[in-house]
DNA sequence: AAAAGTTTAGCATTCGAATGCAACAAATGA
DNA sequence: TCATTTGTTGCATTCGAATGCTAAACTTTT
């Protein structure tokens, strides 16, 4: 079809048509099917012809349209990237971002705020027919079944399905929590709180009973849970519980970082309590503000940088080869020693 | 083309093939033109086929396909948002998304670690031929134009353009800076230092600049400049350099609230300084973690929620008409009273 | 009941790049 | 020198949905 003279700009640009292969093929001398094996790893072209494309590519500012790629290739370069609005973790979804880019992949963005928008979700992700999936949050099991249904490779970050096969990394979260009650209960605490998280986060609910098990295994009893979502305000509704009960704790075990820096700040501004003279508290994840000088907390750090590295490793190769057998990657967490927790000297 | 019956689960959902248009409407008994249709907005289609078709969809599970659909009509439900990886304000990110997916669009999100990766991303985006780009960062005005001769709508966030026509929304820093200068004046504060964001970021110059220039008009100088990157330990080692100078400032200026962080535990637990009895300390953004009340910051908050409101709805405009005409809003921010300042009563 | 107008349905084409196949050229071997 | 292998190239088709156009079906009008 005959295509009107481009007109261009001093960088090649052109101002009208968008540019495609056929319009370079044509500058360059040669076939639309060399075009698109120049931008083919791997295709076979010689230098000759390499050489006019690179020229006409260059002088119609050409990139290949990746939407017209993945509809004949039937695959993208497209991630998707699931996170949960509340929970929502800046520094793992950055880190993530990154990894993916630097391996040629996009992120095509998701937060969800209620579990209902998961249905949405699903469907916009399968509309786009994305190569693979990395979820931070909870999926329906329903959910989880479809998409391996229509092959699409899915990590989970920190959730562990038992009945599907899909793929994980998580964090070793009873390690973790053993390793913080031992800690607490070395150094003498006997009156132990636990805040929880939302009751309809798995999270929550493996890091709160993997830290009640330990207790009962070293014969302390947690004096009071308290539930509560993963927001500062929730952390500091829930020290306002602790504190003024009957028999107030001498440590508390927080289901996450942001739990414990609310506990912290109303035990110090609600109730003039010293941490940790006065009352303990430890935390989990490792986050940026809980190593603040303000806050220092006892807690564990995930390891965010291999978690993700693992999960796009193992999403790459399930989208190469989707018929690769499903594994779950289990991370040890790293124990951070810091001032919001009287702990044994060691 | 025979395409053999699809083998399909209890929820209807085929194992083997992707379920095309065609197999809905052979399915349902209608051309593929009557599908396609279904699906589109607006397009007249008769109650009869319009029932046919929805039970083919439900048995089949049937998902248009986003990327065909992009090919043929030329536009895509993408919107690409830019954001620095450095400065990164998971809020705003955070609430552009579920903003953009609330209209029914998808968010490619990509975090810049240096201005050399724009050319990765602006490449990346052309690519997807996106709808439109939110960028919360700096773009070299060699991008910026590539963008508008593409005719892709970009939306700025505080970040003006004065050369190139393109929509921006932002809050209004000199108003802000003039706002924290004059009520640390009124508070009787008269060695009043700074402390500086990068240099290359236009944000921060622009900050700075407008509080020394208000500063001058009411007739002080700043007793210093420093210059720090947009972290925590910038603002750390900011507060370090300023504590120990020979004559240490009785208030302090930051271009952000994460400077303002660091600062206020540097100057507390670096040097044993009562904030705000010994120095004051005032940020800008209005960020979550400087409402804590370790922190309880003297800032400007930006109307984050109006912004990207504001933002959406020029891009979608844009997106619409894509020779409408460039505007630039600005937000007034909002005066947050604080604590990590002396001001005077009211 | 015929004429005119209005919906609705289907055909065929289109978007832009990838790829199997066949034709051809160049390089290697006998 | 001819046969064989290896490497390039272009043609034609393909992915899946949208849409202009025409034909058919249905309304409304007189």
């Amino acid at each position: 079809m005959a295509r009107k003279a481009a007109q261009t700009t001093s960088d090649g640009v052109d101002k009208n048509k968008p540019v495609t292969s056929y319009d370079v093929a044509h500058e360059a001398g040669v076939s639309q099917s060399a075009v698109s094996r120049y931008f083919t790893p791997g295709a076979s072209v010689s230098a000759r012809t390499r050489a006019k494309i690179l020229k006409a590519v260059n002088k119609l500012g050409y990139q290949p349209n990746a939407i017209a790629r993945s509809l004949i290739t039937r695959r993208s370069s497209l991630v998707a990237v699931v996170v949960a609005n509340l929970s929502f973790n800046p520094e793992f979804t950055s880190v993530l971002g990154q990894a993916l880019s630097a391996r040629g992949l996009n992120t095509l963005l998701f937060t969800l705020d209620h579990e209902s928008d998961a249905d949405h979700v699903i469907d916009q992700l399968w509309q786009y027919r994305v190569a693979g999936v990395v979820a931070a949050v909870t999926l329906p099991p329903r959910h989880v079944e479809m998409l391996s249904l229509r092959e699409i490779p899915v990590v989970f970050v920190n959730r562990v399905y038992e009945e599907v096969a899909v793929n994980s990394v998580s964090c070793d979260q009873s390690e973790g929590e053993r390793w913080l009650v031992d800690e607490l209960c070395a150094a003498g605490h006997c009156r132990i709180a636990i805040v929880s998280g939302p009751e309809d986060s798995p999270v929550s609910r493996q890091r709160v009973s993997s830290a009640a098990e330990r207790m009962a295994n070293v014969g302390v009893k947690p004096v009071e849970i308290v539930v509560a979502d993963f927001t500062y305000q929730g952390g500091r509704e829930a020290m306002r519980k602790l504190a003024s009960s009957a028999n107030r704790p001498d440590a508390i075990i927080c289901a996450n970082d942001m739990l414990a820096i609310g506990c912290m700040d109303e035990a110090r501004h609600g109730f003039g309590l010293k941490v940790p003279e006065d009352i303990s508290i430890v935390g989990f994840d490792g986050s940026a503000a809980g190593q603040w000088a303000s806050y220092d907390l006892v807690t564990i750090r995930q390891p965010t940088n291999l978690m993700v590295d693992a999960a796009i490793d193992m999403l790459m190769a399930r989208i190469d080869d989707p018929q690769l057998i499903t594994e779950k990657r289990v991370f040890s967490g790293e124990l951070v020693r810091g001032a919001s927790a009287r702990l044994a000297s060691t």
